[in-house]
DNA sequence: GTGCATTTACTCGGATACCCATTGTCCGAGTCGGTGGGG
DNA sequence: CCCCACCGACTCGGACAATGGGTATCCGAGTAAATGCAC
């Protein structure tokens, strides 16, 4: 079971946004060339952000991606599910229906009591990333490291155009 | 991020372990039988349970697989590492060591602040899982399903040598 | 009838192909800013 | 000097390959039971 590398590329990106003007747009080129990612793959997951409304997209020059709400309002649950997607890590195949005694209008995805410990755990995890917002990783991370604003802007300031 | 199949046949089939005689070894070829599972495969699986001592295998005539250890002793969470691995599902490729300000001798596994919110998402997973033994599962089982037991002993016998 | 060597069949275990999802790349549609000319 | 139309360049967006891990399968090594024979 491996998360994929896009979701540390979001979490990322969009706490940098978090750095700069909200009505500043950054194109994926520049986003990219922070951590020297691969520009065009990266894309690819700020269209995934786009797509769950949590960052919007400008075309044009001047144009790129910005924070689409407040980060006290995005959630690490959010940007996770946005990459990801909705579904949960175990997914149960209902080996019960094969079973003995199995009957066949029961949804087992509910009942079988494997699925449900393990959808116990699954929301467990899903509780902890969605009481973290973006806001509160960004306070935390100025409190640890009072520079990283500034750092964060001057670099993407540094950028060539 | 998807968890492995055999995550979910392992955790069925120890628990079906759990309701025959404790010294009874159980063939690959019965166990995939009982949810019309590919056979080869499966043993692919309950190796990997057989390596991290959860089950022990006798081979030749008579043997099989049997539980290593009490139910009481085997929680989920050691099923879940036997099959998928140890390994979190995040794993934080230290993104902040091409950023600015970034220090080299620094491990940002552990310094990165969103690494570390990861990684308490993570571990409530894991609790939630440690938190619960097959034996646990056993109970449950047997109070919503109390022909369970009876049903499952009866139907390993049914199958053909 | 009993003990033993041989045979036999059964089991696991690892080595070997296959397939799908994640990763990675590219080019086209659309849009905004700049520019040049006319009034 | 100001306004407007055109041009150009920049951006996203989705369509198109390549790679790696999970899935599936097979055959061989080893073992325990069963068998047949000798005593």
């Amino acid at each position: 079971m491996r998360m994929s590398e896009g979701v540390e590329w979001a979490l990322h990106s969009c706490l940098n946004l978090t750095w700069l003007p909200p009505d500043q747009a950054v194109p994926t080129a520049k986003l990219a060339e922070f951590y020297e990612l691969p520009a065009a793959y990266l894309n690819k997951q700020l269209q995934a952000l786009a797509r769950a409304g949590i960052v919007s997209s400008t075309p044009g020059p001047r144009g790129g991606f910005r924070l689409a709400r407040s980060p006290e309002s995005i959630t690490l649950l959010d940007v996770v599910v946005a990459i990801e997607g909705a579904d949960e890590a175990f997914r149960c195949e209902q080996l019960l229906k094969r079973g003995p005694g199995a009957d066949p209008a029961v949804d087992y995805r509910q009942a079988c009591l494997v699925s449900r410990a393990m959808r116990r755990a699954d929301l467990a995890w899903r509780r902890e990333l969605a009481e973290q917002t973006l806001a509160d990783l960004k306070a935390e991370v100025e409190r640890h490291y009072p520079a990283t604003p500034s750092n964060t802007a001057n670099r993407f300031a540094a950028l060539r155009a």
